[in-house]
DNA sequence: AGTTTACTGTGATTCAAATCACATGTATGA
DNA sequence: TCATACATGTGATTTGAATCACAGTAAACT
């Protein structure tokens, strides 16, 4: 299970000023803020959070991955949220219910931190400029989830995976000599609860887009961008 | 097309005051920024802002109704969000991109009032306060957007028409003698494109929720809500 | 009031994606 | 190293929703 590390290298290292929503403070208050924390490790696959339980505090990924998913009354799984490192969760629901809307499952060996409640209001308080870099943080969230809702609100498969792979690339593309490289995040199982699809429908269109030319597949998980100029005309973001 | 009105009721009303948002500011804050805003009229159908333009800056809807969309590359229409009176609508991409990412079209005779991007920078770096009831105000907008993707995920349509239904009802849903009555704020076309289907399969689902004894219809706009239990059921919040 | 225009319901048909079924491939662990 | 479970691709079939087509109805305009 999970347990305390209190000799983890989060002090050492600062975590917390790799994350842009702690830029303003300085070296004094993070040091102040990071000893406050709670500090927690997760092996793959197990649970940070379950759904309907009580909110641990905001969630800072200082290394490692997670998924954030819902169970469905049909049975499937809806992945809403990847947080890869550095990326953070649960000031959300920390504003509004008290129970966790979904679930967080780490997807490999992952350490995280954890601020409570009180500790982040606190926070936002005595420092109104942390506060509006949540609200940035927020909003570019809030910009992902409405082209999600655009792409899911597409007739088309292929609408739907052009975006996510956009968003992919964005988040995890590597601009190698051979293109742009991205490492998907989830199996193929993962990418179809991502844009709420079949695995095989997923797995046909992708074939589609490599023999197109669009992308091409180093192993399952390593991808090229080859045409990203018809991903963006396949995605939500053309233009009518 | 659009006026200013300075002849309006908006100081008079002090329409601010009806707005969450702005709930810790005491009277005399809000005539200040009342007099800072810029008041605008729009008939229906009329565009608020159209997709790509520069954003106004932080709009309130002070009387009327408003929808944002976008076309997508398909041509179909998908409604975003519904912004009913004392709504407001531009603070998330004041926040990042410039250009505008979906339009807002009037739905009926609309008086919306303007605060720049800069007054509402230094309202939120000046009042504290505020800054945190827009970091709630967005929770609560996440919030809606996490349930809308998580039921646009799900494969068939009674789901999204259920969550739909359910949102409306808590929006717009009144306590009557013949139970819960709520008014659709959009024709069946513009329900269609709010979840995203064909028009004739929102009808035809419709119908058969009428059938089954779960809702009622007064006239096309109007709703009688019989069996709330089961639009939960058949809805995204419904338990695995 | 009467005409035009937009909105709505319903059947018939088509079609894209889900499901089913299974073979192959790839990790994972005893 | 092998065995077992998990991941992936691909064909065949089914199915739910989109599309097409049209009639009836309500609303808006002159």
């Amino acid at each position: 299970m999970d347990s305390n590390c209190m000799s983890c290298t989060c002090l050492h290292d600062l975590c917390l000023s790799k994350v842009p929503l702690f830029a303003s403070l300085d070296h004094a208050n993070l040091v102040t803020i990071t000893t406050q924390m709670q500090h927690k490790s997760y092996r793959k696959g197990e649970t940070i959070i379950s759904e309907g339980s009580h909110p641990l505090g905001f969630t800072v990924i200082q290394h490692g991955s997670a998924k954030a998913y819902r169970i469905t009354a049909d049975g499937r799984e809806q992945i809403l949220y990847i947080f890869p490192t550095h990326d953070y969760f649960g000031a959300r629901f920390l504003f509004t219910e008290d129970a966790v809307p979904y679930s967080v499952e780490a997807l490999e060996e992952t350490h995280v931190c954890i601020l409570s409640k009180t500790q982040l209001m606190q926070l936002l308080a005595e420092h109104p400029p942390v506060a509006l870099e949540l609200i940035e943080a927020m909003a570019h969230r809030m910009r992902r989830l409405e082209l999600v809702v655009q792409s899911m609100g597409g007739r088309n498969a292929e609408m739907r995976i052009a975006s996510m792979l956009l968003e992919f690339m964005d988040t995890y593309g590597k601009q190698t000599d051979r293109g742009i490289e991205v490492t998907l995040p989830l199996s193929r199982e993962g990418l179809a609860n991502y844009v709420g699809m079949a695995r095989e429908t997923l797995s046909r269109k992708l074939s589609q887009l490599e023999e197109e030319g669009v992308i091409a597949f180093i192993d399952s998980r390593q991808m090229l961008v080859k045409d990203r100029g018809m991903l963006v005309d396949l995605s939500v973001l053309a233009a009518e």
